[in-house]
Formats: structure tokens, sequence, C-alpha cells
DNA sequence: TAAAATTTTTAGATTTACCTAAAAATTAAA
DNA sequence: TTTAATTTTTAGGTAAATCTAAAAATTTTA
């Protein structure tokens, strides 16, 4: 059993290893909000408990153990987030701060009753995927709608930004999940990106761009 | 803002001080499951709060302010309580010990949303009632089934006990909230009570008889 | 490839919530 | 009303998770 702090490194870092194989203490330190003096304790510690493989100055990467210990955890959150805006009526981008709270509720059969309240959903409101009870889920294949070329076009199905002013940004454009968009031009002076969506023409900037994740369907 | 530590004793001391109008510390240690001496220390840092009234050797008492901090955890744990019987299907043992931890969910959105979904209950899976969000709530007058006399009868409105082994005896027996019941005799031997409950005559112990609560309708 | 910059770790403290053992105050009994 | 029992507090310490400052290792730059 981990403790509160224990789990949430191991879900910082279970996320940080999506992107670089093995995981740095700055990095860490930076997600966590604390010191990285604080972090090379921890993850001592974690590594201790079988958790994590350290070497000194080389960086820390998840065992098998602590892999599914962080990847329960990310189930619950999401699990949370589904249930905030499904049945009490939050905002998808009032959901994030609350479900990392509800997410160190320690009890097996609650979120096994809740996954079946919810009718198992198999994505959170931010298009994430959801793990099943064993662990298990879909890698999703997206793209970035930055990466998309004129013309192509393709459905919303994720965000890779979670702060609450990106998405009240994109709830405001109408830019949710599941709206079909069309590239129609890119601006060469500023590289912001001009898409159809829902009949309108709606322009926005590279960096809102770079986190709206889309499941292309090619040309329309 | 208080501590989770911090949160569990104010609600301590809360329910003690139903019964007695200050409040020992050996009373507290026992509650919590610690030491008397850890006691103490945390009554100073609560007095130093300004949430208990504390004079060395004679007790302790919650002030206004820490009073109304203990009801807001009262209500949080029962919403949580009535959540997950009417809508995840625990059954009325399974849910005190989750609830000791989601009650300490700091979101006051959370909890205004949570008792809309639920059409704001009054009272929770044990009888016992659900604070408004003002901390206002009706004085329920309960008699013990213990104190009737032969002849009485009324409505089983709560319970005394939340413990799973005395819940799980109380739904064998089919003493459930809501269930008309009449004292038909005394056992002169064992002190034990003899009640009519659906048409089905039922043996119960003093134990049990104590912490079994009636709203009395008289004699039928 | 040697110096500089960056990253990471160690050493030594602090805070919170505990503990044990012993002293002090209160309450009950003789 | 003195003694005994009980309750409560103090004194001194521990473990978890932090911190700052400084040392060590690694990486980058020149
Ligand atoms: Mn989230
Ligand atoms: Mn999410
Ligand atoms: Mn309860
Ligand atoms: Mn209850």
């Amino acid at each position: 059993m981990q403790s509160f702090t224990e789990e949430n490194y191991l879900k910082v870092i279970y996320h940080l290893a999506e992107k670089t194989e093995t995981v740095q203490t700055n990095a860490i330190a930076e997600q966590i909000q604390t010191k990285p003096a604080s972090v090379t304790d921890m993850i001592k510690k974690l590594a201790e408990k079988g958790l994590v493989d350290y070497i000194k100055y080389q960086g820390v990467s998840l065992t098998e153990k602590g892999k599914s210990a962080a990847i329960d955890i990310v189930r619950k959150h999401r699990l949370w987030e589904v249930f905030l805006v499904d049945k009490l009526n939050f905002k998808w981008d009032e959901v994030h701060d609350v479900a990392e709270e509800l997410e160190h509720i320690k009890s097996v059969s609650l979120i096994e009753r809740l996954d079946e309240f919810l009718g198992f959903p198999k994505s959170d409101p931010h298009g994430d995927p959801i793990p099943d009870k064993h662990g298990r889920f879909a890698k999703t294949q997206f793209i970035k709608l930055i990466d998309l070329k004129i013309g192509d076009s393709g459905t919303i199905t994720g965000v890779s930004q979670h702060s609450s002013a990106f998405l009240k940004h994109l709830e405001k454009l109408g830019l949710t999940l599941g709206k079909q968009i069309q590239i129609t031009d890119v601006t060469d002076f500023d590289g912001s990106v001009e898409i159809l969506s829902s009949d309108k023409q709606i322009n926005i900037s590279r960096e809102v761009a770079k986190h709206i994740l889309i499941s292309s369907n090619g040309k329309i």
C-alpha cells in the first residue's frame, strides 16, 4: 500500500515516461512542485519498495509493479472525472483538481462499482483512455492538429493540455470533443491555423493547435 | 483550512460532545486510536487555531468555528454514504469506512452538486440527519427500542451503532430502516426483547435493543 | 578536452503527527 | 481527609516528507 505522496510520485513518473524513456529528477520536481533534493529522497524510497528502477544520476523508470500501481491511479482519476462531468454536471475544465484528490481514495469495490455506474466508459472528458480493472487500455492513435495539412479533416478526440484556461478557451471556440474540423489555411505570418468547424471559420494560434488531438479521416 | 488529522479530531470531539458537555482526553484517544499524550498535543494546536476551548485538565469543547467545521465534515460523510448506497448499491454496513476517506475531499461545489444529484436527502443510510449547506438540521427525537414497554409500537428510524457486524445482524433479522415493530414481551431471564415485525416474532438481545432507535407512535 | 553550466545528490534542519516514560493534577476510596 | 487510583500533561524522541546549502557527477560549450 502506498502513501498519498508515493502515489503522486508514481503517477507523475508514469506520465513523464510517456515522453522520455527514463525520467529526470528535475522534471519530477517541477511536476510535484517540490525541490530536486526532495525528489531524490523519495526516489530512493520508491526504489527500496521495488516500485522504480533507479541508478544514481541516470534517472528513474517504473518497474512493472510501479507501472501497474500508477495505471491504477490514472484509472481512478479518469473515472472520477467522468463521474463529475456526466453525473454532477461539472464542465471539463473544472474536474481535474477534484479528481487529483479523489484518485487517492482506497477502495477496490468503490472503483469497480463506480465504473459500472458510469457504464464502463472508455475515455475521460478530455479524451484520455480509461484503463480497465486489469490496467489494460487501447493506446490511442492521435495526430496533433498542428501536424495536419490544408484540406485534411478529422474529429477532435483529445487534448494534450488540461489547464482550465486552455479548456475554457476551446469551449468558447466551440472546439469540444467529437467536433468535426477541416484545415482550410495556415497563415504564413504567425503559423496560426484556419479551420472550418460547424460551418464556421475559426482561427486558432499554433500554441492551441499543438494541444488539440485529432483522429484523422483524411480528405473529405 | 484544516488537515486531514485535524478534521478527524474535530469530528470525534463533535460526536463525543453529543453525550457529555465537555470532552475528555482519554475518550478522544480511544476514538482516534491513538495515545492520550498525542491527543493533548493536538488539542493545544486546535485551541491555538480557535477551533476548541481548552482548559488544562478540564477537558475540551468546540468553539462555534470548530463546531461548524465539524458539522461540515459530518455533512460530507453522510452525503457520501447516501451516494454509495443509493447510486453504487453498497449495503448499509459497507459504507462507513469509505465515507471516512471521502469526507475529507475539499471542494465546496463537489458537495453542493452531490447533494443536488442525490435529491437533497435529509438522512443517511443509518437514519442520521444530514445537515444542509448552512449546517442546519432537525434534531431528531429518537427513543431506544430497549426503553419501550410491552405493547408499544413504532418505526425503526435509526441505529446508534455503525459497526458492520451489528448492521449485518439487523439486516439478517429484517430489522432495517422504516420497518414497523411492536414489543410483545420482555424475557425476565436475560432481558431480551420479543418483538413483532412483518408478522414475524423475533427475539433480540438487550445489547441489540439498546442500539435500535425508534420513532414511537404509541400503542397500535 | 578542459572549463563552464547544469543536474543530481548529500548533509543537516524543520514540521507534523505520532510515541514512551515519568511527573502533575484531579477524582475516588478508605 | 489522607491515601490510592485515574486522568492528563510534560519531556524527550522517532519517522515521513519537506527544505536550504553545498558537494559531486554529468553534460555542454568553447
Ligand atoms: Mn485530470
Ligand atoms: Mn482527464
Ligand atoms: Mn458512517
Ligand atoms: Mn451514517
